[in-house]
DNA sequence: CGCAGAAAGTGGCATATGCCACTAATTGCA
DNA sequence: TGCAATTAGTGGCATATGCCACTTTCTGCG
């Protein structure tokens, strides 16, 4: 029960996620910087690179993350001349989202870097171990949470 | 193979914690909002609650997190009087924390709040493997990662 | 047809995190 | 003793994320 008290070492799930994205976020970042790219960032450039010209509703889902998060995050890489955005042809609220050919090549160079960090990674961890420990993440990721009874309906 | 393309669904490592740590945390974000804490300050309060008026630096350490980035953390619970801070009588250039009596009280409410969501949590995916996957986390926050060879020195 | 309500994004505001350049203190020697 | 190197934080800048209030479009119906 001491434990409870270890430095770093939290009974929250959530505190223990945060602590150990930031630590591997840091790690891939490193090993992403010669791109020049966050590990973010090559995350949403690769989902939109696996993705058909997505709508921005559909990346923000696929990633889970707040549509509005996603369009802040997404502006500095337009700036940057990687993503372009255009109309979709039937719905006018729709905004969809594709690489740039540059965005593409940015990617292509990222994939490089990123494939080291995540070799790595794995030798440490063994590759069944990380691809378990992923689809537990996705498991996760797609539990149905809820707060008890926000609301008595009686 | 064909999974790379499975919407959501990225081999990479770390934006599949990325993408949990999102979920997760707008799911004990939105449990604490009762007591207008966030997740994280939730977590930083614990954990300057369980050690005794740590300094920055451990804090940061324990954490995982960046010292400035601690710094800019504590910021808002400072100002609205949660913590407060301290030169060490021994050292000057370290910075003692503290929960101020509110900031317990308020800590002591937030516990309250995040034990739902955490009971929650760990009703859907069992306490144990809830146990396991934070073993796990802590297991990769652990680890000595490294890029490979920076510096060739042959 | 016309309007109420839903759906998709945007912008503003606030916190979360990191890196870098700097400042202030301490320490470790020569 | 005295200065170089190290250690602890700070401030500025940039990205990461969310929530909320709004605007623009669409949709579903009466």
């Amino acid at each position: 029960m001491t434990d409870l008290q270890q430095p770093g070492f939290s009974r929250c799930n959530n505190a223990t996620l945060r602590r150990t994205a930031r630590r591997l976020g840091r790690f891939y970042d490193e090993a992403l910087a010669p791109s020049g790219l966050k590990g973010t960032q090559f995350g949403l450039l690769f989902q939109i690179s696996v993705s058909g010209e997505p709508a921005m509703g559909a990346i923000a889902e696929a990633l889970i993350m707040d549509l509005s998060a996603l369009g802040h995050t997404l502006k500095p890489l337009v700036r940057d001349g990687y993503v372009e955005t255009f109309p979709d042809k039937d719905d006018r609220r729709v905004k969809r989202v594709r690489l740039t050919p540059v965005g593409q090549a940015k990617l292509d160079e990222a994939i490089k870097l990123w494939s080291v960090a995540q070799q790595q990674f794995e030798a440490r961890i063994g590759t069944e171990q990380a691809a378990k420990l992923r689809a537990t993440l996705d498991g996760v990721a797609a539990l149905d949470l809820e707060m008890p009874a926000a609301a008595p309906s009686r």
